[in-house]
DNA sequence: GTCTATAGTAAGATAGAC
DNA sequence: GTCTATCTTACTATAGAC
């Protein structure tokens, strides 16, 4: 957007002082966002927690709404890339079976919520701007059918539905784990989550894959 | 509120007109809630829709969110009485079996989200009122929990879990009936989610449901 | 890049005539 | 009960100094 061609001062402050202000105004709308929920919550609100300034706000997001998007793509981003990273390690440890990957992943994936259980709720309570929970769902549904189509999942109807139900089911155990008090006890939901997911694949996949799975 | 101990005139006449513009109201609001969104839809546009003043909304209903919420509560309890009435009769036929009883609801509850499919993505877009989702899940949750303790469903971690699922797992099938053109393809899909459902309770009631179920 | 001060806009809500 | 006209409020977004 701006020219950022002017030479760093060394040490590289400038731009580390602007990603200061960058990651000030993100963690003070993850606090703010938490608290009041993306309606009621004002850009004011945000810079007051970030001791910093409106126009801050507009320049590195361009608005409110820029902001929490913002927001979400890191969270989304970290999720993801907990989930990526398990089932690279598990594939390269020689395990084969996509139903024992998606476990792998999804248990990471569930991890990663728990750790940044705080988030959850801002993103899940309905309260983003328009057209926010549409976009969102169909992010979450076009990442569950990528992850699953090595399990054979076509386009039929059939199928549509079972991935969108393993997408809200994998939602649901999220808001569940978020809501744990101990790392243990997400655990537990987590394993129990998947657990009915693969409960879910069992009837659709005996026709076409290897007993062996 | 007001006063109503006038006499009606001949007819009903009076009261007649007073439930007709509430009607107006509530028909003009589902047509512009389903364009425009909670949100981008202002009350001017159910008035001017409505042939009716914005005087009339606050006086029957309280403001934009109330009217969100009347044509809300009209929604679900349309969708519930409708289940209700299809257990009820399924009973007294004297089916006994729990799992048949859940399916016949289920399947009337779907048929009645089909012939009323334009207002679904109303309330289940994530756009209303501050604080709607929240009230529309647990509404759902508590709903679908009382309709399965008959299945023995108690209160731990495990069981509210798979309450949860199972409202999801409705949903879903919800949103997708919703979508379809014929009310052929939308049973279709009804009866596919209700065996999704099933093979869910397998697992879960195998333990303490005799199998003749 | 950062800030303050201000403008602009829109919509929910109310008062009061009929 | 119904309507019109108006008020009030609060926010996003911008302009412009430093």
């Amino acid at each position: 957007m701006s020219l950022e061609v002017e030479p760093q001062s060394p040490g590289g402050r400038r731009w580390a002082r602007t990603e200061e202000t960058r990651r000030q105004l993100l963690d003070a709308s993850r606090e703010v966002f938490a608290e009041k929920g993306y309606t009621v919550a004002s850009v004011s609100d945000v810079v007051a927690r970030a001791d910093s300034s409106v126009g801050s706000v507009y320049h590195h997001f361009g608005g409110k709404e820029q902001l929490y998007l913002a927001l979400w793509e890191e969270y989304v981003d970290r999720l993801a890339a907990a989930a990526a990273a398990s089932v690279a390690k598990i594939r390269k440890s020689g395990v084969e079976s996509p139903l024992d990957q998606f476990e792998a992943g999804a248990l990471a994936y569930l991890d990663a919520v728990w750790e940044d259980r705080e988030l959850l709720p801002v993103f899940y309570a309905g309260d983003g701007p328009p057209g926010f929970e549409v976009m969102r769902r169909r992010r979450n549904t076009e990442w569950i059918r990528r992850n699953l189509q090595v399990l054979g999942l076509g386009a039929s109807d059939e199928d549509k539905l079972l991935g969108a139900i393993l997408t809200a089911l994998i939602g649901e155990a999220a808001r569940m784990t978020a809501g744990c008090e101990t790392k243990r006890q997400a655990r537990r939901v987590a394993r129990h989550a998947i657990a009915l997911a693969q409960r879910l694949f069992d009837g659709e996949l005996t026709a076409d894959v290897p007993a062996g799975l």
